[in-house]
DNA sequence: TCGTTATCGTTATGATCATAACGATATGCC
DNA sequence: GGCATATCGTTATGATCATAACGATAACGA
């Protein structure tokens, strides 16, 4: 018998009722998530650049210039974390900023001619990655996942 | 005509050809876990409890004590990641750690008492969260969503 | 027009995340 | 026994993430 008996902070056992971690929604889409981040990383990681810095690039390249508040809700990150993102992307000179004309609250992204090769390097890598992390479903399986995702994140 | 000219640095205007962020798979998984993990911090929020965080607690509370290094596969963290979380929870005596005996490279983690008890208020929270995220879903799609998750996550 | 409200970007804080390098301990094989 | 290898935990660095509070600017309504 162990010890568990003066320690206030002292472990216990207990008996786990039907309860499990792996059938909870957060849990398998975090470890989904990784698996396809790392997926990611694995083949454009050469280039220094990570998944969300990615989206944010293929989303300029997607929409032409954008302001740093749009941009970011357009790639799911809030303005505190498109704003580092942004200069991050920016110190590299993939992407330029400039002030709105009209508006002075703006803060215009777009890419660099630099930013531009790059991304146009990457897409078709990115592309590849989704069949990676894809490749244990069949075609109409991946339909399906999509189609169940895009539902779960409209909410 | 904008004045895209001279500067070295000056944006560009391009033409998106079918490549779509929307489609692929990453950013799908990244904003559905952001939509399952919100849920999650607005119900256990108050208990100034993370996703990561609860993970880890449910998982000892299922298995028992663990060494820090198997605590963290169990939850998908990394040795340097999952160190954080227990310093946390420790700090705050959900866990206790000790020494093993035999293996002296080993850290043993368990729930203290208060951890316990935690759990267990929080796991019918989890399990209405998890309803709440797979709400958009019928009962058919959410086990074949879970089907679908748990092939891509294991590769 | 003036005041309220909303939006945009910033700052600060704290918690994940991944990666690489490192010492300490175990384990394996010879 | 002794050495190569593997595992465990730590440290350091840098990049997401979420949240709250704040000033500046816009938009709106009385």
């Amino acid at each position: 018998m162990p010890r568990t008996s003066t320690k206030a902070d002292a472990p216990v056992r207990r008996v786990a009722s039907g309860y499990r971690l792996e059938d909870q929604a957060g849990f398998l889409l975090r470890r989904a998530y990784q698996r396809a981040s790392s997926n990611l990383v694995d083949r454009i990681g050469s280039y220094d650049l990570t998944a969300p810095q990615y989206a944010t690039l293929a989303r300029l390249y997607e929409r032409g210039a954008l302001s740093q508040n749009l941009l970011g809700r357009l790639v799911a990150m809030e303005p505190a974390n498109i704003r580092d993102v942004v200069l991050r992307l920016k110190k590299r000179r993939l992407v330029a900023t400039r002030r709105d004309a009209t508006d002075k609250r703006l803060i215009l992204i777009d890419l660099t001619t630099a930013g531009v090769a790059l991304v146009e390097q990457l897409i078709p890598i990115e592309i590849e990655c989704t069949a990676t992390t894809l490749a244990p479903l069949k075609a109409d399986e991946r339909r399906l996942l999509y189609g169940l995702l895009g539902r779960l994140a409209e909410g």
